[in-house]
DNA sequence: CTGGATCGTTGGTAATTGCCACGATAGCCT
DNA sequence: AGGCTATCGTGGCAATTACCAACGATCCAG
């Protein structure tokens, strides 16, 4: 440890972040957020896939199948970028869009047998990511911190709210 | 509120992202950095500076003069962005760009006296972010919380580490 | 003094994101 | 029945951002 000098910092050569920046949880916030997502995409890179993709077929899995507008709504996702990603889930069979007979103008989108199996892998995926990424916290302190998480949350989109009770993983 | 009905959701117009998504840490860890962020550009936006220009200032003021690659290195930023950034704020007067005189390929970079007051100014617009985003935690769970993602970016990156004690707000 | 490395700067490229317009279709109003 | 307006999926454009390569000026080693 090279003999902590009295108070001879050596040389300013550390380079860290100013204090101001380290004690602002927005910063904090914005800075993981950013690596979190940065870890995602690179773990799901191997799937040919990506987390969005995973948050569509999530829907899919959980509603039933609904039109296009409804998924992009449900997500925060901007309708024109959801053509893209079903445009890939579809080239590789994982949902099929039909037409709704009712209204013509509309989708049906669907999940397939095999697109609940890529369900099941990036679900793998996605809980690995947490699990390296929240490795450092115990099972209490993930728990405590998922649970303010979820309180920010439901404060800005009142859709993360839960209303029915025990609604955690 | 329309007499909630026993368990008559009226339609599926709930349109909410799924569960999967909710129980899930890292996602609404992407989800608040992302809503912060957005936040923070807009609260910013009155006083024609961002937040990337917050963050130079608060390095100039903690550390002494220091060269612009050693202010890149500390946030994080590329180099080329930091000439824009640098350039806006030398407009403004706030910072001062000198050679250095024992290294002319160096440039020193010096907060001036109209910098510290616009520091002062960007801080409080910061706190307001702060204070409107947490508002739903109490003091208590704010720090809870800023401790828990101090743990997370010191794992994440060391230089967020807090070296010595009570280096909290 | 000469060759290689460093510093700030410039420029280009690619990826991500939000926004707006279009064709097709449906529903309403008269 | 006809026409007007709204909605749905789609495509394209613009702005932001990060990343990389190259360049002139300057320093340092031999």
């Amino acid at each position: 440890m090279t003999a902590t000098g009295p108070q001879i910092p050596v040389k300013p050569a550390f380079v860290r972040p100013p204090k101001e920046l380290r004690s602002s949880s927005a910063h904090l916030l914005k800075r993981l957020g950013w690596a979190v997502k940065d870890r995602a995409i690179a773990a799901y890179e191997a799937t040919g896939l990506s987390p969005y993709h995973h948050a569509v077929l999530a829907v899919l899995e959980e509603a039933p199948p609904e039109t296009q507008a409804m998924i992009a709504d449900a997500l925060g996702y901007d309708p024109s970028h959801l053509v893209g990603l079903l445009d890939e889930l579809e080239e590789r069979g994982l949902i099929e869009r039909r037409r709704d007979p009712s209204d013509r103008r509309r989708h049906l989108v669907s999940l397939t047998a095999e697109g609940k199996r890529a369900l099941g892998r990036l679900r793998a995926v996605a809980k690995g990511v947490d699990d390296e990424f929240f490795a450092p916290l115990d099972a209490e302190q993930r728990e405590a911190l998922h649970a303010l998480l979820l309180v920010l949350a439901s404060h800005h989109d009142p859709r993360y709210a839960a209303n029915d009770r025990s609604e955690r993983s």
